[in-house]
RNA sequence: GGAGGGAUUCCCGAGUGGCUAAAGGGAGCAGACUGUAAAUCUGCCGUCGCAGACUUCGGUGGUUCGAAUCCACCUCCCUCCA
């Protein structure tokens, strides 16, 4: 058995659920944050920290795993949890996003996707059945199909061409997945077409897989235009199945999308922002390598439990970003990650209280207000 | 005492008559970052400003239509010889 979904509370007044979804390395309660470990390690942080913030499950990716070590390495060496040390759940994502990120390096046709290697030109070819094989070998807990991620701006027809080859790309995921121990999560796309949206999500619905990735979406546009897709699209999905919203994760698109219903998240903005100076507080970001925090001696955030807040001042970890320390890096990174794990683990207890909307309001007000300097 | 070499915008350092407010680094300041080609990238970096103007290349004085660049003297620094 691979596992499975039950939702477990929802919210009265927004589309918000609690769940639980059960994968052979434990369970997760959602709506969950998920952490971008693209090449098999979360950068900047060990596996032990990555627990003692309270992450519950990992990304890691597949275009990127193949080229190094590949599969085979990381398969020979017991699968990707022995591998990297994390014996909770992991998600590979598909090469999918490559499609998007790396579009200069690629040629998609409805076969599939030839690559250009981003490390040395070499060439690279992914189908649905490839990149599934690589996934089986890799080991993870969720595995997401190949699909086409289009970009913002995107004319309708190619928004349209890359819908039908996700959708019939998500058939032949289905037909090569080949382990019982692992959920394949389907995709929806249609890029910021309603109706194409709507269509998409129909359509993967058909499909009936164990969960649904929903792709496309923070690729440049503007927020409001997220919020709407979401929207738009939240009726047509299974209600008894897990909604993964795709590269999002800045904490007031977290807390848009859990009162639109979505369960789970990933996104490299709090590790990667981490890493060049920006953190999170309730009170929206700051730059914390800006010279305004020079003499600033209190905390990132006098309410976070993370390390970084408990032990340092900003005026400190100022000084490790400008004297280029990795410990800036580490510090920044345990925070943001902190931050968003405490704020989904608020989120769970305040639609198990009945309090989600009371919570999202005050939070989304003060986030935005921006007082921050 | 003698012989050489050198002083450039915060720092290092190019530049030897006009195309130079002055290459390139560094530092500094700011911005960006959403399924990671990212410990990355972009912009600013003499002064005031829209154009444009003004003040700069150790100091003073010259040569020249024009000088960071040529000449004289001065100041300071470095190397070698006594």
């Amino acid at each position: 058995m691979s596992g499975g979904f039950a939702v477990i509370g929802r919210d009265e007044r927004s589309g918000a659920r609690l769940g639980v979804l059960r994968t052979p390395h434990g369970e997760i309660q959602t709506p969950v944050y998920m952490p971008v470990g693209t090449q098999a390690t979360v950068k900047a942080m060990a596996p032990n920290e990555l627990e003692e913030l309270g992450t519950q499950i990992l990304l890691a990716n597949t275009y990127h795993l193949h080229l190094r070590p590949g599969e085979d390495i990381v398969r020979d060496a017991g699968g990707l949890h022995r591998f990297m040390a994390w014996n909770r759940p992991i998600l590979t994502d598909s090469g999918g996003f490559q499609v998007f990120s790396l579009a200069a390096n690629r040629k998609v046709t409805d076969d599939g996707v030839a690559f250009r290697s981003h490390i040395d030109g070499s060439k690279l070819y992914l189908t649905p059945e490839s990149a599934i094989a690589i996934e089986n070998a890799l080991g993870a807990d969720v595995i997401m199909a190949f699909d086409e991620c289009s970009a913002y701006p995107c004319d309708r027809e190619q928004a349209l061409g890359a819908m039908r080859r996700t959708h019939a790309w998500g058939e032949r995921c289905k037909r090569a997945h080949a382990r019982e121990d692992q959920m394949l999560f389907g995709i929806v796309q249609g890029a910021f077409y309603a109706d194409l949206r709507v269509e998409s999500a129909k359509t993967l619905a058909d499909m009936d897989f164990p969960g649904y990735g929903i792709g496309g979406l923070s690729v440049g546009e503007p927020k409001p235009l997220m919020y709407d897709m979401l929207d738009v699209i939240q009726e047509h999905m299974p209600v008894d199945k897990p909604r993964y919203l795709m590269g999002v994760g800045s904490p007031d698109c977290l807390v848009e999308g859990v009162l639109r219903g979505v369960d789970m998240f990933d996104c490299v903005l709090a590790t990667r922002t981490a890493r060049t100076g920006t953190v999170f507080t309730p009170d929206g970001t700051l730059t914390v390598r800006n010279a305004t925090f020079a003499r600033d001696y209190e905390p990132i955030d006098a309410q976070c439990d993370c390390y970084a807040c408990r032990s340092f001042s900003r005026a400190y970890i100022r000084h490790l970003f400008k004297a280029g320390e990795i410990l800036a890096a580490r510090l920044a990174t345990t925070h943001n990650l902190r931050f968003l794990m405490r704020l989904m683990q608020e989120m769970r207890d305040a639609i198990a209280a009945g309090a989600l909307s009371a919570f999202a309001q005050d939070f989304l007000a003060r986030y935005r207000a921006r007082t921050c300097p």
